[in-house]
DNA sequence: CTCCTCTTCCAAAACGTTTTGAATGCGGAC
DNA sequence: GTCCGCATTCAAAACGTTTTGGAAGAGGAG
C-alpha cells in the first residue's frame, strides 16, 4: 500500500532500476533525470522500505544494545548515559539502535541468540562485562562483530573499551592515605563484574605499597542498585576499629554511604571520608558534594560506536582495544583523616 | 551464507513450505514431521531471517521509542526507568524496541519520518510531550500507531497514558498549607512541557482555595537537567519575604534545592520543606530522605507497551486514554512550618 | 469400481528493494 | 557507410521468507 519504488518509478516513466540508482547517487543517470527524481520522491515523501533494502543488501543498518537488567528491573544511570551518547552517535549516520533488554540468568543467551541469528544487527556493543562472561563466549562463537565496554578474562580475543579502574582506585587510595587516613574501607562493587577485580587490586596494591597491608575486613561488596552500599556503610563505620574513609566502587554505593554517615550524625569530608566512582550528574549535588572519579561517559560512547563501525568492516581486534583513564573531581566528601 | 529455510528443508527432503508451517505451528503438517523439522532446526540453530520475514508478512515485529536529548545530551532518569521497563515487557513478546534519539530542534521530525516512513516500526512511544507538540501533530499526520507518555492540547486525537500531576500537585500544596506554611514556591520545570502546565495548575489551586491567591513571583521555572533548580532555589530563599516551603517540578530540581538549602546553613524539613516528584532510585537517599511523589514508572512502562499493542491492533482511541494518580511518599525534607 | 473427504504435502507467487549484464541511441573517427 | 565509445536507460534475477491454491494419496461409503 505504502508508496513505493515500483509506484514512483511508474509516476516518473522510469524504470526501478533507474529511481533506484538515482537515489542511491550512481554516476550513470543523467543529472537532468536524477533532478527529476529527487524532486518526485521528496514530493510524495518516498523512502526505501527498510526490510527490503536490508534483505537485498544483507546488512541491517542497525546495531543492537545488550542492556543488563539488575534484579529490580530498575536502571543504570550509567548504562543510561551511555546508551544515550550511544543513541547521539548513530544518528549522525542513519544507523538505528535495537536495544536488547537482557534478562538475568540463562535467558540472556536466548536474547543474544535471537538478535544475531535473526540476522537483525550488524553488530552489538556490550557494557558491563564480566570477568568470566558466557555472552562474550556466545558472541565469539556466533562470530557477530562487537565491542564491549570493559575488558574479560578472554580480552585478548574481542574488541574492548575499558577505563583503567585498577590506576584510578590506586590513586584514590594513595590520596586517601595522603590525607593521613589509615583504616581504610572499600566498598567494592559484585565481584562477577570485571571493574570490580581492578577497582580491588588498585585498592589493594595501594594499601601494600604504603606499607600497611590490606586487612581483608576493609573489602566488603554491595550490590550498587539495592540500598546494600548503606547497609555496609552503617556497619563498617560502628565496628570496634572502623574506617576513617570509604572508598566506592560507585557514586550509587556512595551515595549510600553519605546517608549512612548522615545518619550517625557524622559529617562526610570531617568525620569519615568517601570517594565515589562516576561523577553521575547528581554527584555534584549530594550535601556536600561528593569527591568521586570521572569516566568521558559520552565520549565512550560514541568510540564505541566508532570502534564497533570499524570492526564490522574488518579491522582486526588488535587494533580495537582501548584503555582510558578516570580523573578524579575533588570536592567536599574527603579531608584530613580526623586526630 | 546463513542457515536459511531452503537448506534446512535440502536437508530434510522436505519443501520450504512444510518446514515453514511445521515451524509456524500450522495444523496441516504430521505431528512427526513437525518433530522432525523442529529437530533439525534446533540442532542448525535456524532462525528465520528476520528482514525477509517482515517484507513478507508487513509487520515490523518492533516498536520505536522516542527519547528526547536534552542539549547536553544528557540522559534524564526518569526515561531511562521508563526505557527499561518498556524492554522488559517487550520482551515477553518478542518485540524488539528501537530507540531513536531526538535531537533538539527541528531535526526531530525528520528522525520520526525516518522511522515510520520506512516501515521500521509498527508503532511508537513518544514519551515526555509537550503541550503544542509537532511531533505529535506530524505522528497523527503519517497516521501511525502510537501512544504517549502525557497529554498534549489535541490528547483527544491520540492515545495517551499520563499521570494526574494537577490532583497530585494540589494535594501536595494543602499537605504544605496544613504544615502551617503561607509562603510557598513552585520551582516548575519549563512551560513548554505538558505536564508543567498540570502541576502549576494545581498548586494554583490549592493556594487559592485556602484564601491566599498565587503570587506570580512564587512561581519559577527551572530546566531539570542543568543546576538553574539549586540557583532558583538560593535566590527564593534570600529573597525579602522568602518561602518557607519548595515544591519542586522533578526530584531532580529537589536535589538541587536540597543542595542550596545546605550551602546556607539551613536543614530542609527543619527551616525549609521541601517536596519532589518521581521518587527516583536516590530520593531515599538524600540527606535528609526526600519527601516526593510516587510514579509507578514501571507499570506505566508496561502499560505503554499494552496500550501501543491494543492500538496497532485496531483499538478505537478513546479506549486508550488512562490517567492515573501519583502517591506522596512522605520522608524527612517537609515539616511544620517554622516559627 | 467410483466418488468424496481428510490428511499431508508442495510449487509458485508474492513482498520491495539492489544489482548485474545488456540494450539503445548518438556523436565522432576512420 | 561502418565502427567504436560513451552516456543513459532498463529487464530480470536475486535476497529469504510466508501464503495461496492446489495435488497426491489413503481410506471409507455407496
Amino acid at each position: 500500500m505504502a508508496f513505493g519504488i515500483r509506484a514512483l518509478a511508474q509516476e516518473l516513466d522510469l524504470s526501478i532500476t533507474t529511481v533506484s540508482r538515482a537515489l542511491a547517487g550512481y554516476s550513470d543517470v543523467s543529472e537532468v533525470t536524477r533532478r527529476r527524481v529527487e524532486q518526485a520522491a521528496e514530493r510524495r515523501s518516498y523512502r526505501p522500505n527498510a526490510s527490503a533494502r536490508r534483505l537485498k543488501t544483507g546488512r541491517a543498518d542497525t546495531i543492537g544494545f545488550l542492556l543488563p537488567m539488575g534484579a529490580g528491573g530498575y536502571s543504570d544511570p550509567f548504562l543510561a548515559e551511555l546508551l544515550a551518547s550511544i543513541g547521539a552517535r548513530l544518528a549522525e549516520s542513519d544507523i538505528d539502535l535495537l536495544v536488547c533488554p537482557l534478562p538475568e540468568g540463562p535467558g540472556e543467551l536466548a536474547a543474544i541468540r535471537r538478535l544475531v541469528e535473526g540476522r537483525k544487527v550488524d553488530g552489538v556493543i556490550l557494557p558491563r562485562t564480566r570477568w568470566r562472561d558466557a555472552r562474550v563466549d556466545l558472541l565469539l562463537a556466533l562470530d557477530a562483530p562487537f565491542v564491549t565496554h570493559g575488558r574479560t578474562s578472554v580480552a585478548d580475543a574481542h574488541a574492548w573499551l575499558d577505563i583503567d579502574g585498577e590506576t584510578a582506585f590506586r590513586e584514590a587510595t594513595e590520596r586517601l592515605i595522603a590525607f593521613g587516613h589509615r583504616r581504610i574501607a572499600l566498598i567494592n562493587a559484585p565481584g562477577r563484574f570485571a571493574f570490580a577485580g581492578y577497582r580491588r587490586n588498585g585498592f589493594a596494591s595501594a594499601m601494600r605499597a604504603s606499607g600497611q597491608g590490606v586487612d581483608p575486613g576493609m573489602i566488603v561488596e554491595a550490590d550498587p542498585a539495592s540500598d546494600m552500599g548503606r547497609r555496609e556503610a552503617a556497619r563498617l563505620l560502628s565496628l570496634p576499629d572502623a574506617p576513617t574513609a570509604l572508598l566506592c566502587a560507585t557514586d550509587r554505593i556512595a551515595i549510600g554511604a553519605l546517608s549512612a554517615i548522615f545518619d550517625m550524625g557524622k559529617t562526610a569530608g570531617r568525620d569519615v571520608s568517601v570517594i565515589g566512582y562516576d561523577d553521575l550528574p547528581f554527584a555534584a549535588n549530594t550535601n556536600p558534594p561528593l569527591t568521586t572519579m570521572r569516566q568521558p561517559i559520552a565520549a565512550e560512547g560514541r568510540e564505541l560506536v566508532d570502534m564497533l563501525a570499524r570492526r564490522v568492516a574488518g579491522a582486526p581486534i588488535t587494533t580495537l582495544q582501548t584503555l582510558w583513564r578516570a580523573d578524579l573531581v575533588a570536592r567536599r566528601t574527603d579531608g584530613p583523616a580526623p586526630p
